[in-house]
DNA sequence: ACCGTGATAATCT
DNA sequence: GATTATCACGGTG
């Protein structure tokens, strides 16, 4: 058997923006009903801490939030504008709330629809609340394998989306992608 | 540009 | 328990 390429829970307990920018060129794969989908991240964004008036747990520890506030390498996964999911990898230690948002991937293999998005990259893999603080390091159906990678003349950096509420915090560079990808949301088919 | 959609959390009675 | 404001988006015009 080839050796396990599964990203281990060290690879999480970091900082969020470290975390961001290497997770550009890993393979996301989701195993389900016999089904195996993987795509290749090509755009992320941090979410560094509750100080970060972006990030979710900047409102305190709440149900939603919980997750964040928990051990690295786990899904944190809801529900927003009631209608699209949106799927992160928690980072830091346990007792630190951080997160890295998945934002696209380049299809490879098993998806169906578009990927670029983080609501539609989660509709295309089936990835909802049910998956909310699942162990990303334990076989539990939900993993990313290491990848090529994203070389730093690649990778480019820039405020993230939707954020405009969050004062100073909003135009902060926390979103990454790859400069190189024709999948990274926002731009015109 | 406009708006659907429902969970979430805060703020009431 | 009920009401309200808000929202890490995406589809349509």
């Amino acid at each position: 058997m080839p050796e396990s390429r599964v990203i281990a829970r060290t690879f999480y307990n970091r900082p969020a923006l470290e975390v961001a920018r290497e997770l550009l060129g890993q393979r996301l794969v989701v195993s389900a009903g016999g089904q195996r989908r993987a795509g290749i991240i090509v755009e992320t964004e941090a979410y560094v801490g509750t100080h970060d008036l972006a990030c979710h747990a900047s409102k305190g520890r709440t149900p939603r939030t919980e997750g964040m506030f928990g051990p690295p390498g786990h899904a944190y996964v809801y529900l927003v504008y009631g209608m699209h999911h949106c799927f992160n990898a928690v980072t830091c230690p346990e007792g630190e709330a951080a997160a890295v948002l998945v934002r696209a991937v380049a299809p490879d293999a098993g998806l169906e629809g578009r990927t670029d998005g983080p609501g539609r990259l989660c509709r295309a893999y089936g990835l909802s609340r049910a998956h909310d603080r699942l162990d990303l390091c334990s076989g539990s159906g939900v993993w990313v394998e290491v990848g090529e990678g994203v070389a730093r003349r690649h990778r480019r950096c820039g405020p993230r989306v939707g954020v405009d509420y969050a004062g100073p915090w909003a135009a902060k560079p926390y979103r990454f992608w790859d400069v190189r990808s024709r999948w990274v949301s926002g731009r015109r088919a």
